[in-house]
DNA sequence: TATATGTGATTGAACGTTTAGTCAACATCA
DNA sequence: TGATGTTGACTAAACGTTCAATCACATATA
């Protein structure tokens, strides 16, 4: 295939070999050879920029409409820079999931202490406090927003695998040490896990997607309740 | 504002008035003035195919690749065609939103009977089936897909509203059959369902999104074991 | 019965706009 | 000097949408 160019003709380059690039799933991130200052993502300083541009615009127009030219507006770069370090929309969204996923179990990370109930609590509260401020309301719309693409790419599906599986696992062992202290009745710990885990990922999905605030207030309080009476002895 | 055509001036149409449309929340969706054969969702013929071709379209492509082009890929019909029935894409989606909340809504209101143990069960079965279908599939997948555009765009929100207030109904009025039989327990009806629902959909959602199969098994099994050992008396 | 008229359904070809992506050239700095 | 970061101009393709023209078929007129 060629395409005219100012009266030149000029070959469709197939794969440009120029570009150091690494693959991540079926596309490719660009990786710079040489070392930069880097966060604590492995990012340099513009990548941050392109993955904070990307969380504004996806924010403010959604992903039907979000594209590298509306990233770039918000970005104080020209859309070309973007493709010095991503090869394709594609990846730069792949790279952007992981960039909010990390920051989602950020919020989750801070104080397992040594009282499981105080504990579970605050699990819960965490990830549905009872005012929703909007830096938490964007963190989690941006996940609703990408999870269809978890339907049908695989790399985007070990994303959110990833995000359930170590939810599940903190909520694991809090139940378990409760167990192990006798605070929490026996019952097998990543059953009940998975059933507290499901039950918050509901509520939350539901209160970003629907009107009904007090169906959150309800499930929220009979999940309470159900660990009140069912979990602890 | 003007364009040219064929060397000739046009005056952009406002508002073509000469179409007969009805409003539908900020889009519209056109209704022609003359009785057709219609079926129980009140869509022509064509309408349905367009219907089955947009769900053709978006379990194939996913909705970031949709457009009214692949949907009248899937049609037997010109792309122009579609336009006939429906002002925009957006008009369109919405349109196809409620068609697949209606087909949603007819999978679960069969059978609601007089043992509310094995009512809840079912209730839980149909929303959670042991091996899903393609079909049930296809459907699910379809509401996560438009499930993102509830975050921002208040016609598509309402119809997920819709969905879980009466899916709750539902569970509400099982449960307070159960409680008034002296089958469970003395609690809030209310509650109890929201409760149950968010774990459905919880459990639902992480199924089609991540690789936690058995995350879904012993969601599921917890939910029967709440409801046998906490809600049956 | 044959023909004209009207109306909605359908079409293909175009429209202007936007998209993802490319590239040669320039800037910066070690 | 040479590698990296940055840019604006550019492209082909795809997008949503419009529209004049045609088709199919019902009803009215002769």
């Amino acid at each position: 295939m060629m395409s005219k160019l100012n009266g030149l003709v000029r070959i469709a380059p197939v794969q440009s070999s120029k570009k150091p690039h690494c693959a991540v799933g079926q596309s490719t991130i660009r990786r710079p050879t040489v070392c930069m200052t880097r966060d604590s993502d492995g990012l340099s300083a513009t990548e941050e920029e392109i993955m904070h541009a990307t969380h504004r615009a996806l924010v403010n127009s959604g992903y039907a409409e979000l594209s590298i030219s509306l990233i770039s507006d918000e970005l104080d770069k020209a859309k070309s820079t973007i493709y010095h370090y991503y090869d394709s929309k594609d990846a730069l969204l792949l790279r952007f999931l992981r960039f909010t996923v990390n920051r989602f179990e950020e919020t989750i990370n801070t104080s397992i202490g040594d009282h499981p109930k105080e504990d579970l609590n605050h699990i819960i509260t965490t990830l549905l406090p009872c005012d929703l401020t909007e830096e938490k309301r964007q963190l989690h719309s941006i996940l609703v927003t990408l999870s269809p693409q978890a339907l049908e790419q695989e790399v985007f599906r070990e994303q959110f695998t990833e995000i359930d599986a170590r939810l599940s696992t903190i909520i694991e062992k809090t139940v378990r040490r409760g167990i192990d202290a006798n605070v929490f009745r026996a019952a097998d710990p990543a059953h009940v896990a998975e059933y507290i885990l499901a039950t918050i990922k509901g509520t939350m999905y539901s209160r970003l997607t629907t009107n009904r605030e007090a169906a959150t207030v309800a499930a929220k309080s009979s999940l309470s309740s159900y660990i009140d009476s069912h979990l602890i002895s």
